[in-house]
DNA sequence: AATGCTGATGCACAGACGTGCACACTCACC
DNA sequence: GGTGAGTGTGCACGTCTGTGCATCAGCATT
């Protein structure tokens, strides 16, 4: 990064201990955070020693948070009883992570309070390395938000799916949302440009066997990391996905013709996880559930109750192997589903 | 712990999805660990969602912290410049952790924010299974008053040496300093009830073949990891084993004639960190060196610039593979060595 | 030299936080 | 049934912490 050259001046001969060590901004932001988190100093004690104002060490503190030289784990003792986690774990076989929220809140703010703990939770788990596909849509968006910086080496996001679309513009998020997660993980990012569904199978095959898709395919395929919310059918608050002008009239009703209950980076499933057959698949950018299920780490992020049945259809499907979801919800899956 | 069976009177009847999900008192602070450090409310708001006060929501997360619910970690990016780290860890091959502390301090506050953060330090490298030896002496006992607790299954606490003494009593310290860390981890404590110092070798040789002591003997034969600090002769404040009337004036004499430099565990060795030959240690209850260096993590606290010769032998004899160490010490550490 | 821009700093204030204290409740023992 | 120890709670207070604002230094452009 701002590789600042101004250590050449080591010097100062011989300065009995206090010496500039890495008088850097973030180099005072790590003394900040040890003196702060690890030695229980407070803020004022922490100015005097790097003679500074004591808002600056504030501000010295949030850098070291955001740009990840503090990490805050909360653990969850898995030795609890019957908990929610452990229940879903026995039930689906996925890790589930509940968020706690009170049921009275309205769901956007629901869903940022899902994305701020989501985007905490998947911060350790991102290496350096990494491939990372991510989708898109308000789940995804939002987390996307929150992200914390980490810095990795020689790490990838790659689009899951196209986001194009003939109708409105505001899709310019799709790579807004890539960006970001690049950002936080000082990663490459690769866009998938292509629209989200082509209005021919055959041009998806052909499209398929061009070396810039290939490229992406090939990332996809080497993925360590999937990050992705689900859309579901039902939802009262149609996502994006049904109702942002990807679909039309007839995409629709066929949807529901064929119990279509969700899907996840627009490939579609029923309730019991099957898809293959289903056609609309064959012309979606998203990629092969098949081979969506080969990627080491599955993250899906739900919030909001309407979410449930397309949820239930990702888990019959195997999608995720990390599931990170909202109280409430997290309650009518153990409940509805029965043992 | 406390199996509190208050949770019968759930009350409010039918609370939509409030619920109480292990309404325990630990589980409400991880509820509000996760909600002030994943989510970022403030307390005010945790307390509304958990109906309780502010002051409560506080105390959770208090108690939230000490259990080890939430870890706090600040990861040191080896990639920056030549870090005292990097320096360190290049000349002498151990891992190290510097403190930050200004020159300025008085040597007990300078222990003390060592000891805090070596205590943070150690926290996370704590596993289940573990069996961890301990040594004695000021710096031991001032980690031990500052451990976060953690829960660990089937895990000891064995002491290094013995630290019996005919003079003065104090040192029934020696048990206080494990019994802490064994509470802290949730591990069991066994004690090595012999003296410090036997008077004569031969005395050893037959407790050596006591049952009792051979238990002890096997635990750290097994040990996974061992905590100690370093005595230093040339020590201004000496070491207690220096002066506690571990030793009279013909041992500290001899000390100086064999170029003494320093001990760990009441092991001693000289500044190239050779110590086979010496006699004394053939009378010290501490583990024999080279057992000791068989141990795959072997974490050294050391505060205080005096020590730097004893630390400088205990490095020659390959003792640590992780040192914490305060700033001025460091410096003082890498300017003193050659290249 | 004057200019505007960017980013860091200190000040001041409002809001958030930790903690001593008094009180209420539970449980165990008399 | 009474009583006392132990524990958890809310209140109130003083301290600690985040942040808008004005300022200033550094730097590039005019």
């Amino acid at each position: 990064m701002n590789a600042s050259p101004k250590d050449g001046r080591s010097s100062s001969s011989a300065h009995s201990s206090t010496r500039e060590s890495a008088r850097s901004r973030s180099g005072d932001a790590l003394r900040a955070a040890q003196m702060y988190y690890l030695q229980d100093l407070t803020m004022n004690a922490i100015a005097r020693e790097l003679q500074t104002s004591r808002s600056t060490v504030s501000r010295l503190l949030s850098l070291a948070r955001d740009t990840g030289l503090v990490e805050i784990q909360v653990n969850n003792p898995a030795h609890r009883a019957p908990s929610l986690e452990n229940e879903i774990r026995r039930r689906f076989g996925v890790e589930a992570h509940v968020v706690p929220v009170s049921g009275t809140l309205d769901d956007s703010e629901a869903l940022d309070r899902v994305a701020i703990q989501a985007a905490r939770t998947i911060g350790p788990l991102v290496d350096s390395n990494a491939i990372i596909g991510v989708a898109w849509g308000s789940t995804l968006s939002a987390v996307s938000q929150h992200l914390t910086r980490k810095s990795t080496h020689d790490s990838t996001i790659v689009q899951l799916n196209g986001a194009g679309n003939t109708q409105t513009t505001g899709i310019a998020y799709a790579s807004e949302i890539l960006r970001r997660f690049g950002y936080a993980y000082g990663a490459r990012v690769e866009q998938f440009p292509v629209p989200a569904f082509f209005d021919h199978a055959e041009t998806k095959t052909a499209m398929w066997a061009e070396r810039s898709v290939l490229r992406i395919l090939e990332l996809q395929r080497r993925m360590t990391m999937a990050i992705f919310g689900v859309g579901s059918t039902n939802s009262g608050i149609p996502s994006h996905v049904y109702s942002g002008g990807y679909l039309d009239e007839a995409d629709l009703r066929m949807l529901h013709e064929k119990s279509v209950v969700g899907d996840v980076a627009t490939m579609f499933f029923r309730a019991d996880g099957s898809h293959r057959d289903l056609q609309i698949n064959q012309r979606s950018t998203g990629p092969n559930l098949d081979l969506l299920r080969q990627v080491p780490r599955r993250i899906c992020v739900v919030s909001g109750e309407t979410k449930i049945s397309g949820l239930r259809g990702a888990l019959a499907a195997g999608l995720p192997t990390d599931l990170i979801l909202d109280e409430a919800s997290a309650h009518l899956l153990v409940q509805g589903s029965s043992d």
